[in-house]
DNA sequence: AACGCGATGTATCGCTGCGATACATCGCAG
DNA sequence: CTGCGATGTATCGCAGCGATACATCGCGTT
């Protein structure tokens, strides 16, 4: 799901692979912070499926001496038309792909870029997937209570609470977000809007 | 570090991968899963390294027609004695490889096996991890907020507030431990104590 | 003037773990 | 007697991480 926060960052302005992981570090926060590990390999994977291209130009202003090698420029990347469509077919992306832990906070940050429907479908998708899980773990813990030691007990209690802590978040968000759209019609307006 | 948490569990009771995964779900509530894609490489790895021996004994209770291809009872693993040794060694462990996201609640989880002390450096090693990475985060956001739109804000500020109450609840732990200790002299006792 | 160091920059390698999937058996409810 | 959900073992491809290597640039110190 870089490919989404790449394809993301690259709308707004081209930039080349150490920039890209600023700003990614920059936006994500607390959240991840996608090595070069992942970066350089998912830079090349894009390039050659033809969403990103090589945006060569100001190569010449650092390369002092170009001769060394295979010469050692930087590569600045920009999106390419199927690039800005791929984009918006992952930002329309409103299914249990968006409300995953890892994928979850790359969509967030591209909220502004996203259609104001999708964004609550994907609050709400998140925080059903939440409460979900927290169930299933209430239930687990209802079952084995007796079993654990105190210092598990506490683990499971300290996650319990930050997964309610996430709810009550998205819980405002999504209220916020009602209130700012124009509220059209009451409650699940549903009747689909363009899935893919 | 699933090795670690293999380890802790088998140190209890023998037990086989389905009932290995049951507890690991139940011991780590929201933090983590280990799938079986992980589980069952891992035992492999662990059994050739010698950590863990298959316990065969009560196969024949589950074999009713163990002829078919080749045979499909439950398989037992319990702890040898490299095994123990090799979980006590894992255990002193108070480095930084014990304060890392995915390690640390799976140390946690074992903390009733830990020494003392350990866990005190632990919990702080953790804590300080925290400080240093919400630290990092906060002087990125000061340098580029002005260039964030409002929801990615948001999720920093979000992401920030977890961090602070995990550092908060990390400050709780290590004060009640400090008091149920016979508190061996004041503060940072150091001076080392058999570090590996 | 020389030195080195920290930021900038691109890139690879091995590893851990995940999610999907396959397959087989058992006990039980309809 | 039929099928379904729990029990049980296992593999495959993939994403991302952390460490590492290497090269250049601008800067302040000595």
């Amino acid at each position: 799901m870089l490919e989404l926060a790449v394809l993301g960052l690259l709308h707004e302005s081209p930039l080349h692979g150490y920039e890209l992981r600023q700003r990614l570090k920059a936006t994500l926060g607390t959240f991840r912070a996608f090595s070069y590990g992942s970066l350089y390999p998912t830079l090349r994977r894009m390039r050659d499926a033809g969403w990103i291209a090589e945006d060569e130009g100001d190569a010449e202003v650092v390369a002092g001496a170009p001769a060394l090698t295979g010469r050692r420029g930087k590569v600045v990347y920009k999106l390419t038309a199927e690039g800005k469509e791929k984009l918006a077919e992952l930002l329309a992306e409103a299914g249990p792909s968006a409300w995953e832990d890892e994928t979850f906070g790359v969509h967030f940050t591209l909220f502004a870029q996203t259609d104001p429907e999708v964004r609550v479908r994907i609050l709400e998708g998140r925080r059903s997937r939440l409460e979900e899980r927290r169930e299933g773990v209430r239930a687990t813990l209802a079952r084995t209570r007796a079993r654990l030691d105190s210092y598990t007990l506490q683990l499971q209690e300290h996650g319990l609470e930050s997964v309610d802590r996430e709810v009550r978040w998205l819980t405002e968000l999504i209220e916020t977000e009602r209130k700012n759209t124009p509220a059209r019609s009451t409650g699940t307006t549903s009747k689909k809007a363009a899935r893919p």
